[in-house]
DNA sequence: TGGACAAGTAACGTGTGTTA
DNA sequence: TAACACACGTTACTTGTCCA
């Protein structure tokens, strides 16, 4: 396995690993490459690697937007010394793949840099496309295709779609949402991520796709991944036509600030 | 059951890019 | 440079859900 270690702190300014890290890395007979943020995005594109680690004392979407923005796939872990359930969701929803405490023991840090290589690299995902049933998400050039038919979204809706399937499984609240969408520009009302998600739902209705998003009240949006499985593999509830205001789900999930923590992650 | 609140949606205003 | 198209955000209204 081939790490770049990116440092995005005082301390690990030049991506240094911590203790922690380095002790998984010789677990695990990884290959180190090493930087700091400023050079984060020529070392992503001249040293292509399996996976990046960045080492935050707290965490920090700025960094993980960057690195999306710019089209980069490769899966991140972050690595943090403080952390709140709110700024865990937010670089989880920025992109980030995990993010996890510096006192983690090695080898549990190490089992999960391994697991998400794996699901990352597994079926129905590549570095530039994923793949959903009959929906096709292609990073590199920010299309979205249902049965190979473009579904013509804007910019932020193409972010919101991506988002959706990157988290896939997980519940992303609306907060969540704009942290990724405008990391480091000033938020709009959250009302906005509503109608953004009802352009979308239009679209992809006209494509046959009726429950794109299943809604939890209160708590977010989630992707209803069963909606884009092809005729004949969906279940009956599935099947039937939604009515034009939907409210696709009311089941109320478990209170709290992180929501999209501690969910088992996305990628199969 | 009704009030409060959240979510869905259409309509509209504004800013920006494109084109003649 | 004006006209136009489009994306985006806001507003207002409707609809659905929750809870006392």
């Amino acid at each position: 396995m081939r790490l770049i270690c990116i440092g995005d702190s005082q301390k690990n300014a030049d991506g240094r690993p911590c203790s922690t890290l380095s002790e998984a890395i010789s677990k695990g007979h990884i290959s180190l490459r090493i930087t700091g943020k400023e050079g984060v995005l020529s070392a992503l594109r001249h040293f292509p690697s399996d996976i990046a680690v960045i080492q935050q004392i707290q965490p920090n979407p700025m960094l993980v937007q960057m690195i999306r923005n710019n089209r980069f796939s490769i899966p991140i872990l972050i690595i943090t010394r403080e952390s709140t359930a709110e700024s865990v969701a937010a670089v989880l929803a920025a992109g980030a793949d995990d993010c996890v405490p510096i006192t983690m023991d090695p080898v549990e840090l190490l089992a999960r840099l391994r697991a998400i290589v794996r699901r990352v690299s597994g079926v129905g995902v590549t570095s530039q496309t994923i793949t959903i049933g009959r929906l096709m998400l292609r990073e590199d050039t920010r299309e979205v295709l249902v049965d190979d038919d473009m579904v013509p979204l804007t910019h932020n809706e193409y972010d919101i779609m991506s988002l959706m399937v990157r988290r896939r499984g997980n519940l992303l609240n609306k907060s969540a949402i704009l942290a990724a969408l405008y990391a480091d520009r000033e938020k709009p009302a959250s009302k906005t991520v509503d109608v953004m998600v009802c352009r979308i739902r239009q679209k992809l209705r006209k494509r046959g796709i009726q429950t794109p998003f299943k809604t939890s009240w209160g708590m977010g949006y989630r992707l209803n991944e069963e909606a884009f499985l092809p005729f004949g593999a969906r279940h009956e509830d599935d099947m039937e036509f939604a009515p034009s205001s939907a409210r696709e789900s009311s089941m109320p999930i478990t209170a709290g600030g992180n929501i999209t923590a501690g969910l088992p992650d996305q990628h199969q």
